[in-house]
DNA sequence: TTGTCTGCAAACGTTTTGCACGACC
DNA sequence: GGTCGTGCAAAACGTTTGCAGACAA
């Protein structure tokens, strides 16, 4: 069950222990770009004594080996995200949701940008999702 | 010498007050991403009843007018920005200067990603800016 | 056994809130 | 006189730090 997580680790060369594995599994299971406390208060409920600095500290791990990513779209707390290479954030303001979104774009993967060398890209849409307009949509239809 | 500070506030209809005066000339005269305590130490000498308040309700109403932009680029706290237009940032993760990276991408500027409306862009670069390129070289080279 | 991870509590920096005073229409 | 802006202090929030004990290797 665990076998997955287990491989992360060690293919990192990180130590195995339980709240790792939970962490991991969480995130395994939860694209929905949660941030610490999502995580932690789930886990809580489990796992009594877990800590947020566990939290906050393997997270942290997991960004410097590239196993994460971190976002900063929706207000002050950080998110997060298993990484999956290069793709873009939208979050709704209307329900809060992040979704990924996959496009390309010539002018933003150069790795020299006015002569800055680029090691990093976030591209950040915010808006109105699909789900919302199409709510929208029916709310004035009907009113 | 405030006139095009006055005309901005009344262009939004907002009230004229000192300190609002002081926060536009100062965002007007220093386009280097200013976080609110930059803002608020610097005319806290000039103006010693200034308070963090006034400084964060007033770009506040300068976000919701599209004065200015917000930025959460670098590290926990959020910096801001004279509005001009869609443009993208970049954070030197070596000393920590934002630039402004004017690119266009076809693809960034749909107003629908996904089915979703698209209202806010922003583009978020990290790396090494051209100043510590040089540097390093020069370091390099002597060293 | 050694070094690292965990979990608690306290500290920290940024932002928000509650409230009283004052300025302006 | 009522509305709105200001400024202070306290609180809230997310995150980081210091440390003691527990655990993986």
């Amino acid at each position: 069950m665990y076998e997955k997580y287990v491989k992360i680790l060690k293919d990192h060369s990180l130590k195995i222990t339980s709240p790792r594995l939970e962490i991991l599994k969480y995130l395994d299971e939860h694209h929905t770009h949660p941030n610490v406390e999502e995580i932690y208060s789930t886990l809580k409920k489990k796992h009594p004594s877990l800590s947020r600095t566990t939290v906050y500290n393997f997270l942290e791990i997991l960004k410097n080996n590239k196993v994460v990513q971190s976002l900063t779209i929706s207000g002050s707390e950080l998110r997060y995200d298993i990484d999956e290479g290069l793709h873009h954030h939208f979050i709704c303001t209307h329900c809060g949701t992040i979704f990924d979104i996959a496009i390309s774009c010539p002018n933003m993967d150069r790795t020299l940008q006015g002569g800055h060398r680029v090691q990093e890209v976030q591209g950040y849409f915010k808006g109105i999702c699909k789900k919302c307009l199409a709510k929208e949509k029916g709310r004035s239809a009907n009113g």
